[in-house]
DNA sequence: TTGACATATTCCTATATCGGCATATGATGC
DNA sequence: GCATCATATGCCGATATAGGAATATGTCAA
């Protein structure tokens, strides 16, 4: 086996530069491929491929319209991204820097619970 | 080109579920590179390997103790990705749906603010 | 029907990935 | 020094990836 597959999960998927700039032009609403096309300044059949990844791994939809197809954000698919680093979301932000002191404050007022951490 | 390098950005780097476990691993403090091999079962040079594409990245940082080499996690590399996901949290969160819902009614009666986070 | 437009797919190449195995480097203790 | 432990690195093969160019599919319009 060589490598995960980037089909397989919005971790790859969105490793991927190119689809992260996609999903942030979907963020703003739907768009035809072509708009896509236009905004990122790629070939379409750069952005069609990039846009079957995302498709399989459930982060955008179709809806057909006439000859053009709209794409549309799903962003649910990365909700188990967002769970994941959201639990190192301490190690940079100082408001988890400020819980931690009251907390610490809540340990030495509350009594003498002999709590170590 | 073939596939961006993974050891370019966090995003690539924790695309791969092994780096995942090993950053969950340290999350819970430091550990030796053989308490990782225990940990996750794997052979130790695929820990190795991994480890230092997360150095490469930041991910994690590394202090030498006599023959061990204790590695310890540095989140902050991670914050590009939690600061990117946040963005779509509203696609999935609840609570982003009561917050509209708290917009909708303070466009509506005008009167007070409701704090929530 | 025919031709233009919108999008998807196929074929191709270069690359870099992951894992396995063997080995190198480095520190410790005798 | 030498053997051992702890970790890192090198080389290998298989895979699949991203991008490019050409082409296929599909839809509309005259």
């Amino acid at each position: 086996m060589a490598r995960a597959a980037t089909t397989t999960d919005a971790f790859n998927a969105v490793a991927e530069p190119v689809r992260r700039q996609i999903l942030d032009a979907l963020a703003d609403g739907e768009r035809r491929v072509n708009d896509l096309v236009v905004l990122l300044e790629l070939p379409q059949p750069q952005v069609s491929k990039h846009l079957r990844v995302l498709r399989e791994v459930g982060l955008v939809r179709v809806r057909p319209e006439g000859r053009e197809r709209i794409y549309r954000l799903d962003g649910r698919s990365l909700r188990p991204i967002h769970d994941w680093v959201k639990n190192y979301e301490r190690m940079w932000s100082e408001r988890f820097d400020a819980l931690d002191d009251v907390l610490e404050d809540l340990k030495k007022e509350e009594g003498r619970g002999n709590d170590d951490n």
